[in-house]
DNA sequence: ATAAGCATACATACATGAATGTAAATTGCC
DNA sequence: GGCAATTTACATTCATGTATGTATGCTTAT
């Protein structure tokens, strides 16, 4: 039974980066042996280096898969000019935790990328692309915020950059360490508050110093 | 030459916990060669076996040898009843945040702890003794944040559970993504301001609800 | 429309190298 | 001289990549 059709083939990709997620999530990605990945997704290894060159490539088609829908978002957020810049951002942020708590196979990913990964040099593609994905985001988020300065939602004085670095070290350690323990509380329902939480401080006391602001 | 006095004993396991904290940076954990680290502490990969059982035994020598210092301060602060709860968890973050500012070795260690390992079953161990001081940092600090209930510095209403959790995210993220450039910005000179942006949203708008509380 | 031919989608088998753990050998301190 | 500290040598396991096999879907020409 070989030689499958084409739609056929592409269910075949698709249940290897699924299996693939499972077994990188189990075993870490460094410790995973293709077979096991193949074994999982009913197939042998010669059907892996057929869809994907390698380990990494086929690491990175299971990232790009799960990045995907949540670069929709911002992407799509990113382009009308908003009237509530703040709230805005709230509304990315409470979308991506909320996508993360309700979504297995989001928290599968982000487990892997958080706990079960090395990001060496043979995963070097992987590291550029998250690198550059950050880069939009936080470029995306100091917009809102300069825009949220500019109509007074924040103070004038607020330093927009030391700011975005904050939110995004508060988002990325809230899904770090919730995915760690989902059972530690309920994320879906502590999202917005969270953030709220944050967005007030940077109402009423942002960071305003930045001595090595170039 | 061989049999060294036991000075230059803990002098060669000393340098191989350098060497093997150097190049689980580079390589990472998993990819790490344990003869790599023999080469680069100067010796031969006998030597390893001989002070550590094996490369999961290495890794948590590695990692308590760093974690051990900052241990040290949270429970140097967890003696004393404190008048100023806040002014504690704040100083305690900034020790923490400055001490990796400015110390090579811990942010190599962080930075192979966040980027640079996979915690599998084959770290067991070490993933253990990570939650038990999680568990031990979070306990500490949301009895601060009690203690502040308390004295009037946050609002009564204040889930100090929430509360806790935020600011732990937010310290892992601040140190999980600053690692990644720590040319990106003053670490030393910003930890101040983006503490107290947090912790002023703690004290204006607090996180409340918590749906699934026990 | 259908048969030939080519490309596809895998499976199987193999060769290779690499890292590990251990056992034995070596040397020098106490 | 016995043991501590380390080296050297060895056996084994294991995963990888590749090369080859193969049967079938797809396409084109007539």
């Amino acid at each position: 039974m070989v030689k499958k059709t084409r739609e056929e083939a592409r269910a075949t990709r698709e249940s290897l980066l699924v299996a693939a997620l499972q077994v990188f999530r189990e075993r870490g990605v460094a410790h995973t042996r293709l077979s096991d990945v193949a074994e999982r997704a009913g197939v042998t290894r010669g059907a892996i280096y057929w869809h994907f060159k390698d380990k990494a490539e086929l690491f990175q088609a299971v990232c790009e898969r799960g990045t995907l829908p949540v670069e929709a978002l911002l992407a799509e957020a990113s382009q009308s000019v908003q009237r509530d810049p703040l709230a805005t951002v709230r509304q990315l942020a409470l979308m991506a935790l909320t996508r993360l708590a309700q979504h297995a196979d989001t928290q599968a990913m982000f487990d892997v990328i958080f706990h079960k990964c090395e990001f060496t040099e043979e995963l070097a593609p992987v590291v550029a692309k998250n690198d550059a994905d950050r880069a939009a985001c936080l470029s995306r988020v100091q917009q809102l915020f300069n825009q949220a300065v500019a109509c007074g939602q924040l103070p004038p004085t607020t330093d927009t950059f030391l700011a975005t670095q904050g939110m995004h070290a508060y988002m990325v350690g809230l899904m770090h360490e919730w995915v760690l323990n989902p059972q530690n509380y309920d994320l879906a329902a502590c999202a917005g508050p969270l953030l709220d939480c944050y967005l007030a401080g940077l109402a009423t006391r942002p960071p305003l110093c930045r001595p090595d602001a170039g």
